[in-house]
DNA sequence: TCTGGCACTCGCGACAGTTGAGTGCCAAGG
DNA sequence: CCTTGGCACTCAACTGTCGCGAGTGCCAGA
């Protein structure tokens, strides 16, 4: 167990280090912080927290920066949310009224969180899995072909080629609509399955091949559509840091245009509160070296879907999570409110 | 006017310095190309071309590298564009098809060109000035609400919330959407204004309000579409230069980020046949030292949107515009038969 | 017009010397 | 037992010098 003074100092090597950039040495963190210490009870606190593992040197002569496990144990136990000002929550109201669309709101949140964090944002599509069906609406294109049209109460829509066995008339494709509509609309995704289960049956037997493939379909594009989609943007923030890795930004850039990474991290991500993994906590080896600040929000209670930031394992971890949590509870609202 | 020879040393030098990014010398140019003269004789022409404005050296005692008007006097009359080799036509066929979707088929497009050319892609999502009505659909959300979906020919679906003035029939509406159909179904959008203009006259006068509220609609999303959108990958392979340009990357990445920048971009590109700008000859500050090699793709004769790539203007663009050149047609293609 | 020769330029890497921030350790004092 | 000032040590970073070599421009001769 650590004394409270060395997490003090431990807090301070990680603020300074944020701040500047660079190794902090005992005798400017006795100056920039009132420790009510001398540099050499400082070092003696240092080499024990070296000792832990919380702080390293770069070099033999060189000041100290923090560990991986040291920025574990900064945002655990030492790092507060830091809120947002008044300017900055204003500024959020204004960029976000006014989307209109659920590809603006989403885009709007990526380039806000971008901005304010000066960071690289990722934000997911909202959820289908527990979103519900708002309409189902077929719609004839040529006789045996029909186009499923799915519209969700995210305002998302999904759209599917049919291809049918056989000729479909319009009163026929009229009949499973209403029917379609009537036992599905409302319902969770994961419901539906069951919901339509014996819907052929109830058709004569020459329809039941149309029905049959038109029900595939949907079924098919509520598990398809599971698979998240997400936008991410910012990508200029990771230049901020091109002089201190100028190698490491690459494999950064790699993975963030892999969105099967990207998803499983956010997937990993606690479903309420706020999530940091940090550096090697990353199982992506192109992500080492840097952070992770996510959270989920929705329209409801419940969360549908996560949004965060990804940044150098060096952040401004109480800003930016202060920063992802507002800007959650934001997008939260405008989901709602549509 | 230059002479034969002086143009071959022009090539020569364009082909060499993309090849090694360094810049070259007399002596490695009469090594490494059969030109037929000496050194000193390559000198001479070095220095006229460099009189000319074709070359420049980065300090005194180094090699030439080609200028913007060099690399421009390339591409008009010394290079060619070079098909791509049986394996990448291949390899082309078999990414681009089992694309399902839209949306699949611009993303698989985008990491498609990122790969093959080894640069930044950009995809314009088929545009829908030129596109054609395939159906619109009116949904009663609820008594007064009405959700209007907009299917193209492309195979892009659009959907807005219309806000009826008064209470809305389903009968009506039924009326509506057939009577809507019957006159834009396969016509092009810059057709439907003029189409539709008289169609509330002809209901009943307690629902032109309803009808004159959708068609506001249907015309704004026909107009707000037309601004497209546009997909981005393989913004990785920008860390390939940045030995080079450690600089010149972030405002890059950050014009790559305004859609608006890069769609007027693709948008000054002649509508037919590559087009290739080179480095100031881009208006953008950022872009300055890249070049955009776009050509138009379509699923017929005209274009319906544009796609390229953009690189340093030390690129290869023989092969670039091969690369750029075969994938445009491929997607035209996939379009087509969907 | 081309070519070989020659003097000149200048970026670059190697090497050595200096500086200074930072450390670990120790002995003395509270 | 903890804190503190002192002290010797380490080592990255910076500086200045120097030689190398690729590359150039110019010129006289073929």
């Amino acid at each position: 167990m650590l004394s409270e003074r060395r997490l003090e100092v431990l807090r301070a090597i990680v603020q300074d280090y944020v701040g500047t950039e660079e190794p902090v040495g005992s005798k400017a963190l006795t100056e920039r912080h009132r420790l009510g210490v001398s540099p050499a009870t400082v070092r003696n606190d240092m080499a024990v927290l070296e000792d832990e593992g919380y702080i390293a040197q770069p070099h033999t002569s060189a000041g100290r920066i923090p560990t991986d496990k040291g920025y574990r144990l900064f945002v655990d136990r030492l790092a507060g949310v830091k809120p947002l000002s008044g300017a900055e929550r204003r500024a959020i109201q204004n960029f976000m009224d006014g989307a209109v669309d659920l590809d603006d709101v989403v885009g709007r949140t990526v380039r806000l969180l971008a901005q304010l964090t000066r960071q690289v944002a990722v934000v997911q599509y909202p959820s289908l899995t527990r979103s519900t069906v708002r309409h189902v609406e077929l719609l004839a294109l040529s006789p045996s072909r029909v186009m499923l049209v799915l519209i969700t109460d995210t305002g998302r829509v999904e759209q599917r080629m049919v291809d049918c066995p056989g000729p479909v008339g319009e009163t026929a494709l009229a009949d499973l609509r209403a029917r379609l509509n009537s036992r599905v609309v409302g319902r969770r995704f994961s419901d539906v399955p069951q919901l339509v289960q014996d819907l052929p049956e109830s058709f004569e037997t020459d329809e039941r091949g149309t029905v049959s493939a038109v029900l595939a379909t949907l079924l098919e594009t509520l598990v398809e559509e599971t698979e998240e989609r997400l936008m991410i943007g910012g990508t200029a923030n990771l230049t901020r840091f091109v002089h201190d890795f100028p190698l490491t930004i690459r494999p950064v850039l790699e993975a963030l245009e892999e969105q099967v990474v990207l998803l499983k991290l956010l997937g990993e991500a606690k479903d309420s509160g706020m999530t940091v993994r940090i550096g090697h906590e990353i199982a992506h080896e192109g992500l080492n070296s840097t952070s992770v600040v996510a959270v989920g929000y929705g329209s409801g209670d419940e969360a549908v879907a996560k949004l965060g930031v990804v940044g150098p394992t060096r952040m401004d971890y109480p800003g930016t999570m202060g920063a992802v949590r507002a800007v959650a509870r934001y997008v939260g609202q405008i989901l709602a409110e549509s």
